[in-house]
DNA sequence: GGCAGCGTGAGAATGATTGTCAAAACAGCA
DNA sequence: TGCTGTTTTGACAATCATTCTCACGCTGCC
């Protein structure tokens, strides 16, 4: 993966299945989806496009409370999530706060080009 | 589980391991631990300590990006860590900001119990 | 002592994810 | 168009955290 190819079949399957919601799904659920839609895709390839794409900082990844990892289309803005740890509802929030200490922080000990996670997991009011 | 019991040898352990550190800890590690420390404890054990006390609320559960369930004995006061992508040198900070802040966030959407966690990475200067 | 009930722990089972590797698809070139 | 080296794919095996299973031991009670 030394350039920027364009994307395969596979890829573009993949790609095209996790921008047809807005939820986030998992591995596994996407494999199906695509097997289902005729697409065939091998599970392993799923895996790779979507390692690929959350490296590459096009989707969005978080675990479920049960330690599977979920993905997400959503390229715009940097955003940080709050995670229900009962039902795994999620809300995206936006923290110019946390952005503007992080920096500090990092500056403040020397590093530069600085990049971060935050996620905030709680118990969701519906789940109290 | 109908009355509270007093907690078993190993419940003590697993405990009192989890509340020797401020860091989130994995299973598998708290169970090094304590095989290190003499304490002979099965793994099954430390997990079924574990979830127990999650579930009763006196330990935070998490995620890590591997998907590795990290716990941590609930208390205010911990850190965050600044990470070099190159050597891997990490600093401790300390953002009662961002404490605030998730908190803040957490509560305007309706969330309680909150945990996060907060990675930071970037490149030190002696690694520039 | 003897019995009942619960916690324990070794190892098997599970399920998501990653690694392996031969075959297929593809790009560039003659 | 046919050839060749490179990349991607996919079936399957391997891995790893976690949970399940079930025989065994401890504790309290008669």
């Amino acid at each position: 993966m030394t350039t920027t190819r364009r994307p395969t079949r596979q890829q573009s399957a993949v790609i095209d299945a996790l921008g047809s919601t807005q939820d986030f799904t998992s591995a596994q659920d996407l494999h199906a989806q695509l097997r289902e839609s005729g697409e065939k895709v091998g599970l392993a390839t799923v895996y790779r496009t979507l390692s690929t794409l959350a490296d590459s900082g096009d989707v969005d990844v978080l675990r479920t409370g049960e330690g599977e990892a979920v993905y997400r289309k959503c390229s715009t803005g940097h955003h940080h999530h709050l995670l229900c740890r009962v039902c795994g509802r999620t809300v995206e929030v936006e923290g110019p706060t946390v952005e503007r200490w992080t920096d500090a922080v990092a500056a403040e000990h020397g590093f530069t080009d600085v990049a971060h996670t935050l996620e905030i997991v709680g118990t969701c009011s519906s789940c109290r």
